[in-house]
DNA sequence: CGTCCAAC
DNA sequence: GTTGGACGA
């Protein structure tokens, strides 16, 4: 599968947070769904759900995921998605139709009152609603975090930050942002542990390829988009793409057949982006404003009371308004 | 979902 | 080297 075998091919390093500061783009999708599925587990439900049954967990996550940026001297910028690619709704039909399959499995597996298989599947079935994300905007602006809003994926759009210099990192959990060329990449950010920093010319490096034969190598293996070759992982599809220069060239002559190659190539190496976009990283966030906004939503203070008093902590001693 | 191990 | 299954967070 994919994903290991990118994480075979890639260079990456822990590193330790005190060594970090600048701004990361982060996927607001990816952040926001790791930070849900975390609090609904860890939360009580009411917690989060409002009297006429709203559910806003996202903004409890905000409040206690912020400040690991603030205190380790990182400027978050939360990219959102927009319009999607084909091929992409393609997929996210898929994904849709398959959650609907999960949530039959649901129910089923709470009639057996099997513990494990719910909490399991309870994860996946988590929605990102339209409410999420705008509560989750506005609580941001309120703590002047900066927003942008990606033409497409937000992964692709905060790679293409990175490309450009304006912003230092890219902040995800999965390996697309290295074929999307961010040239570093913050993983797990958001676990208690150092984070591990993904260096994307180092891994060109490393394996004489060029960005190109990256693409070809991890669709070789398999992507998010693809199911791979039969028989081919990372070391025979690096070996396969020096042989014969590029993917078609190892296609040709295995006789193999990749569906949309071709698309996939342009969602990592030509994403939809834009730099039609504004971001100001010294923050000022209104913290007063911020509590109000959270407690409009029946949050209890006592769920986001430490959170926020590690913004205002971190706040006072780094002075993020101008640590630019 | 990531890591480990056994089998081909 | 690759795959798939088991297992724990």
């Amino acid at each position: 599968m994919g994903n290991a075998a990118l994480r075979e091919i890639a260079v990456i390093e822990d590193v330790s947070f005190d060594s970090l500061d600048g701004v990361v783009a982060v996927d607001a999708h990816n952040w926001l769904y790791r930070y849900l599925t975390t609090t609904v587990r860890f939360t009580s439900e009411d917690a989060y759900t409002t009297e006429d049954e709203t559910e806003v967990a996202n903004l409890i996550g905000i409040v206690q995921g912020l400040p690991k940026f603030f205190e380790h001297d990182l400027i978050p910028v939360f990219v959102f998605d927009g319009g999607v690619t084909d091929l992409k709704s393609e997929e996210i039909e898929e994904r849709r139709e398959q959650r609907e399959r999960y949530e039959e499995q649901l129910e089923t597996a709470r009639e057996k009152g099997d513990a494990r298989v719910i909490s399991r599947l309870e994860s996946r079935t988590q929605r990102l609603t339209d409410v999420i994300h705008e509560t989750t905007r506005e609580l941001l602006t309120h703590l002047d975090v900066p927003i942008v809003e990606a033409p497409a994926e937000g992964e692709a759009q905060a790679a293409h930050m990175a490309r450009t210099g304006a912003v230092d990192y890219v902040g995800s959990e999965d390996y697309d942002a290295l074929l999307l060329g961010a040239p570093l990449t913050l993983r797990q950010l958001t676990s208690s542990g150092d984070p591990e920093r993904m260096d994307f010319e180092a891994t060109l490096e490393k394996h004489d390829l060029t960005w190109e034969q990256l693409v070809d190598v991890a669709l070789l293996c398999g992507t998010d988009f693809n199911d791979g070759v039969d028989g081919i992982g990372p070391k025979t599809a690096v070996r396969k793409i020096h042989e014969h220069g590029d993917l078609w060239g190892v296609l040709d002559t295995e006789g193999e057949y990749v569906e949309h190659a071709d698309v996939i190539q342009e969602l990592f190496l030509n994403p939809n982006v834009t730099d039609e976009y504004s971001i100001d990283t010294e923050l000022s966030p209104d913290i007063g404003a911020a509590r109000e906004y959270v407690a409009d939503w029946e949050i209890p203070d006592t769920t986001v009371e430490r959170g926020f008093e590690r913004v205002e902590d971190s706040v006072a001693q780094t002075g993020l308004d101008d640590w630019m």
